[in-house]
DNA sequence: CGAGGGACCTGGTTGC
DNA sequence: TGCAACCAGGTCCCTC
């Protein structure tokens, strides 16, 4: 999936197509998503997409109504296309406009979501537990630490649990922790308030200039105009198991961490 | 409560 | 070339 950027991104992509305009239809070809996709998403239709937000990884179509959560799991991708545009596999969802665009959703996996709330999407079960967004002025090193104390899980589980921190992916921290100079696999617990004002605004700063370039290209993101994004060149550790550091030339390692991959280097991270 | 693992899916790559 | 095994950006939910 897309982690936060590419999220950012696409939502930066599609609302100025779809933002004051007017939904005339909802296709649903297949609701089979990691939940059953409601016969409420249907209550968009006649309404107006008051203003297209983010919250954490999931895009929040705002009607007067309620508001469509969505979500791009692993492999989601969101288009805005002709209406009469042809159909093609894993094509999900359209949210057809009155002025002749779609918003196609193309999901291989499934593993995304379209939801539907009414009233206050905060309070929405998918929302509900969410910890702050690493934009957000309560998060910074200090908010870090004292989340961690007495944590024993790998420092890298930690700021990819969403309880602690949102949108903060696999890529996103790895490529955060070596900066930071953090052996991923360090108790969260353990670590100084010192280093985790350290990493705070690197993990911020990673995703920003993730987002100013468009979002990592990996297998199948592209943002909403079909753009690749260009964060991939920037990448230190993430895919290049094997490789050289690029600052110490030692060869970089691979161990898993909550089953996810997880490349540093053993010279630089400590 | 925390830690650990399986589950959900398809498709691309790797290795025999 | 064929086919099985393994891997992938996420996150929920179950058990211990």
């Amino acid at each position: 999936m897309p982690e936060l950027p590419e999220v950012e991104v696409t939502r930066m992509g599609i609302e100025p197509h779809i933002k004051a305009k007017q939904v005339s239809k909802v296709i649903v070809r297949n609701g089979k998503l990691r939940w059953p996709v409601p016969d409420e998403v249907q209550l968009m239709v006649g309404q107006n997409i008051d203003a297209v937000e983010r919250r954490a990884k999931y895009l929040l179509l705002k009607t007067a109504r309620g508001t469509a959560i969505m979500h791009l799991g692993m492999s989601g991708k969101l288009c805005v296309v002709d209406e009469d545009e042809q159909v093609l596999k894993h094509d999900h969802i359209d949210i057809v406009l009155a002025d002749g665009k779609t918003l196609r959703y193309n999901d291989p996996r499934r593993f995304g979501a379209m939801l539907w709330h009414q009233g206050d999407v905060s309070e929405h079960k998918v929302m509900k537990n969410l910890g702050p967004e690493p934009f957000a002025q309560v998060f910074d090193g200090q908010y870090l630490y004292e989340r961690s104390k007495g944590k024993k899980v790998p420092v890298k589980q930690f700021i990819m649990d969403n309880k602690i921190v949102v949108g903060v992916g696999n890529i996103y921290a790895n490529e955060s922790l070596f900066k930071a100079g953090i052996d991923p696999r360090r108790a969260a617990g353990s670590i100084s308030l010192k280093r985790y004002k350290l990493l705070a605004p690197i993990v911020v700063d990673t995703l920003a200039k993730s987002i100013e370039q468009g979002g990592t290209t990996l297998k199948d993101f592209a943002g909403a105009d079909g753009k690749p994004g260009y964060f991939a060149q920037e990448l230190s550790v993430y895919g290049r198991k094997g490789e050289n550091c690029v600052s110490c030339e030692t060869i970089l390692q691979e161990v898993r961490l909550g089953q996810r991959s997880t490349v540093f280097c053993p010279q630089c991270q400590r």
